[in-house]
DNA sequence: GATATGACGTCAT
DNA sequence: CATGACGCCATAT
């Protein structure tokens, strides 16, 4: 089975659009539930490609915003807004990290 | 097909 | 904590 990019971006948007209002991924985390471990690059590409998907919810590894100035104030400041606590200059991942159980599809326990 | 680039991640210094 | 280096993978030229 060819596993085409096209499908690899499928995938990982749908599991940025997992990530649940509030809360954050890493690119790595998102690659990895998505089934592409190591294309944590990819997913900034998936994010670039796509429109319409919570692209603020996703930050580098330790909650750290890799975008560019403005457009890292925007994501902070979106995040800010969705109720996503800010430590310095990464986000409280502690409290705000999405787990990786969580966005692999949803299903999952049930309790 | 090769080289350079990128919203990455981990490790060494 | 900052910088450099390497690994990873898809895109642009």
């Amino acid at each position: 089975m060819a596993r085409n990019s096209g499908d690899m971006f499928a995938h990982l948007i749908a599991v940025v659009r997992r990530v649940p209002r509030g809360k954050v991924a890493t690119y790595g985390d998102i690659a990895y539930a998505a089934g592409y471990p190591g294309a944590a690059r990819q997913v900034a590409w998936a994010l670039h490609q796509s429109s319409g998907a919570p692209w603020q919810r996703i930050v580098g590894a330790e909650g750290k915003i890799l975008l560019a100035a403005e457009h890292g104030q925007e994501q902070r400041l979106r995040l800010q807004q969705e109720g996503v606590a800010f430590r310095g200059l990464r986000v409280d991942m502690k409290s705000h990290r999405a787990k990786l159980s969580d966005l692999r599809r949803s299903k999952g326990s049930h309790a």
